[in-house]
RNA sequence: CGGGACGUAGCUCAGCUUGGUAGAGCGCUUGGUUUGGGACCAAGAAGUCGCAUGUUCAAAUCGUGUCGUCCCGACCA
C-alpha cells in the first residue's frame, strides 16, 4: 500500500484554489445545495445537522444563563428603521421590503427583518414598567435577510439562519456585564465545541454595529488567512431604549431609560468550521458537534461476512450504550475502500475497520480523521479506547488550528511593512493604531485588510500608529476578512 | 453594483467556430462475480441543451434580454 495520501480525485486541493476547494467540500460532503433565488441555499441534512448541533449546544448555555427563548415576526414595519439613525444608514442599503400583498400594494411596506433590535425595541417598551421587570433575557432562533452584492454558500447568503439575543437591563454596568458573559460564551463555545481558536477584542468604530456603543466579535482565521468574524455581542447603551422609549421606574420612583444588549452567531459558523478544518480529503468535523463520531466498517469475503457483521454489531451496540454517536455502515456491495473515502469525505472524526484479521487476534483498527495514523485496539479495552481517541481528535484539531493561526500572526509597526508582508502572505497582522478612522481607511485602501478588532489580550503591544506613525492608543489586529 | 468567465443526463464535461439524428466518462437500475484504500463483466434507464425572445425552411449552435453560478473589485454575519 502506497504510503502517501490518497486524495479525493473530485476535490480541487487547497492549495491550487482555495474557494473551489471550499465549494468542493460543501457539494462533495453533501451539506447544501443551491436554491432558484440568488444568494439562497437549501441547507441539506447532512449541513442542517450541523446547525442543530450548534443550536443544540449554545441553546443550553443561554438557558444556563437565564435566558429564554421567544420568536418575533419575520415582518418589520419600514417605520421602525428610520428610529434609530446609524441603525437605519448601517441596514437599508441591504433591506427587502414587502410593498404588496393579496394582489393590494400595503399602506406601509414590510422589512423582511435582517435583524430585530427594532421589533425588540418595540415589544421591550409595552413590557417592561419598573426595574422588577428587569434584566429581560430573550434570544430567539430565526431566519433573516440581507441582500447582499455578493454571495457565499454559508459564509454569507441572502438569508440565513441564526441567533439572537436582545437583552434590558437597569444601567450601563449590568448590561455591560451581559454584554461580556455572551462573548465569552461564544469563544467558549467556538473553542470547546467547534475546536476553532478565536481573538477576542472590541471592534473600531467604524466596525461596529449600526446603532450600537460598542461592539465586541470573536474573530477566526480561514486556513487561506482571511478571518472570520464567527460571532458578536453588542452593548447598545440607551440607543434603542431611547429611540423605542424602553423605560421603567427605577427604584427612587425616577422614570429612566434601559441599557440593552444584542448578541448573535449564525450560519455562516459552518462555513468557518469547514474552512478552518476542512482538508484535501473533505470534511473534518471536531467531535462535539459531529453527527456520527465514529463510523464502523466491517471487512472481509462473503464467506466469512456473518461472522464479522456479528463482531462489528456487537462493538456498534457497546459504543452507542456508551454514549458515542456510532454508525455501522455493513451495505453489502460497496468496496471498503469506498467508504473510507466516503468517511473521510464528511469528515467523520475516527473510523473503525474490523475484519476476519481482526478478529483473530482480538482488536480493530481505529483511524484518526485528523492525523490519518491507524491504531490496533484491543476489544477487551474497546470502549473506552475509542472514546478517548474521540477525544483526542478535538484536542488535536483545537491544536492544529491554534498552531496555525500562531503561525500567519505577524506584526508590523508601519503600513509600508504591511504591504510588503502582504503582497506575500495573508494571516493577522498586529499594528498599533492611533485612533483615527482615516489611518485604519488608509490600510484598507491600500492592503485590503480591515480592522478585525482590538484584542483584549494582544499577542503583542505597539504604541505607535502604522499609518501615521502617532502615538498609538491601540494594537489592533488587521486580517482580510470574508 | 462594475469587469471577466460559465450554464448541455444526478456529477464532470465534449459538441457551438462553419445552424440539419443529443454525446462521453463517472454515478444510477437489474443480474452475476467481488470486498484490508474509490472492484469487474453484461444489459438497461436517464437531457423540452438555464429561461424568454428574435433571425431562419431548420437553433444546443447565431442575436438580444433575463435568471443563476464562479473569479476579480466596491458593501456585509
Amino acid at each position: 500500500m502506497a504510503q502517501e495520501k490518497t486524495v479525493s480525485k473530485e476535490i480541487t486541493p487547497q492549495s491550487e484554489d482555495f474557494s473551489r476547494w471550499y465549494l468542493d467540500v460543501i457539494k462533495k460532503a453533501d451539506l447544501m445545495d443551491y436554491a432558484p433565488v440568488r444568494g439562497c441555499i437549501v441547507f441539506k441534512p447532512d449541513g442542517y445537522a450541523l446547525w442543530e448541533g450548534i443550536q443544540q449546544e449554545l441553546d443550553r448555555r443561554f438557558k444556563e444563563t437565564g435566558h429564554r427563548n421567544a420568536y418575533f415576526p419575520l415582518f418589520i414595519p419600514e417605520s421602525f428603521f428610520q428610529k434609530e439613525k446609524e441603525h437605519v444608514e448601517g441596514f437599508n442599503p441591504e433591506l427587502p421590503f414587502v410593498t404588496e400583498a393579496g394582489g393590494e400594494q400595503l399602506e406601509e411596506k414590510l422589512a423582511i427583518r435582517p435583524t430585530s433590535e427594532t421589533m425588540f425595541g418595540h415589544m421591550y417598551a409595552k413590557w417592561i414598567q419598573s426595574y422588577r421587570d428587569l434584566p429581560m433575557l430573550i434570544n430567539q432562533w430565526a431566519n433573516v435577510v440581507r441582500w447582499e452584492k455578493r454571495t457565499l454558500p454559508f459564509l454569507r447568503t441572502s438569508e440565513f439562519l441564526w441567533q439572537e439575543g436582545h437583552t434590558a437591563h437597569e444601567d450601563e454596568v449590568d448590561a455591560r456585564k451581559e454584554t461580556m458573559q455572551m462573548l465569552e460564551i461564544y469563544r467558549e463555545f467556538s473553542e470547546n465545541v467547534l475546536a476553532i481558536p478565536v481573538i477576542t477584542g472590541q471592534k473600531t468604530p467604524s466596525e461596529k454595529f449600526a446603532g450600537a456603543v460598542d461592539t465586541f466579535s470573536i474573530e477566526a482565521m480561514m486556513q487561506d488567512g482571511r478571518a472570520v468574524q464567527a460571532g458578536t455581542s453588542h452593548y447598545l447603551g440607551t440607543n434603542f431604549a431611547k429611540a423605542f422609549e424602553i423605560q421603567f421606574t427605577d427604584r427612587e420612583n425616577q422614570l429612566q431609560f434601559c441599557h440593552t444588549t444584542s448578541w448573535g452567531v449564525s450560519t455562516r459558523l459552518i462555513g468557518a468550521l469547514i474552512m478552518v478544518h476542512g482538508d484535501d480529503r473533505g470534511l473534518v468535523l471536531p467531535p462535539k458537534l459531529a453527527p456520527t463520531q465514529a463510523v464502523i466498517i466491517p471487512i472481509g469475503p462473503a464467506k466469512l461476512r456473518e461472522t464479522v457483521n456479528a463482531k462489528a454489531e456487537e462493538l456498534y451496540n457497546e459504543l452507542r450504550k456508551a454514549g458515542v454517536r456510532v454508525k455501522l455502515d455493513d451495505r453489502e456491495g460497496i468496496t471498503p475502500g469506498w467508504k473510507f473515502n466516503e468517511y473521510e469525505m464528511r469528515g467523520v472524526p475516527v473510523r473503525i475497520e474490523i475484519g476476519p484479521r481482526d478478529i483473530e487476534n482480538g482488536q480493530a483498527i481505529v483511524v484518526s480523521r485528523i492525523t490519518g495514523a491507524k491504531v490496533s485496539v484491543p476489544l477487551d479495552d474497546f470502549v473506552d479506547q475509542v472514546q478517548s481517541m474521540i477525544a483526542n481528535v478535538h484536542t488535536e484539531m483545537f491544536n492544529k488550528a491554534l498552531a496555525f493561526q500562531q503561525e500567519q500572526t505577524y506584526d508590523v509597526d508601519s503600513l509600508d511593512q504591511m504591504k510588503s508582508l502582504f503582497e506575500q502572505k495573508r494571516g493577522f497582522v498586529y499594528a498599533g493604531w492611533c485612533g483615527s478612522a482615516d489611518c485604519e481607511k488608509q490600510v484598507k485602501e491600500e492592503t485590503g485588510a480591515t480592522s478585525r478588532n482590538i484584542p483584549f489580550e494582544p499577542k503583542v503591544k505597539k504604541n505607535k500608529c502604522l499609518v501615521c506613525g502617532e502615538h498609538g492608543e491601540q494594537t489592533v489586529v488587521f486580517a482580510r476578512a470574508y
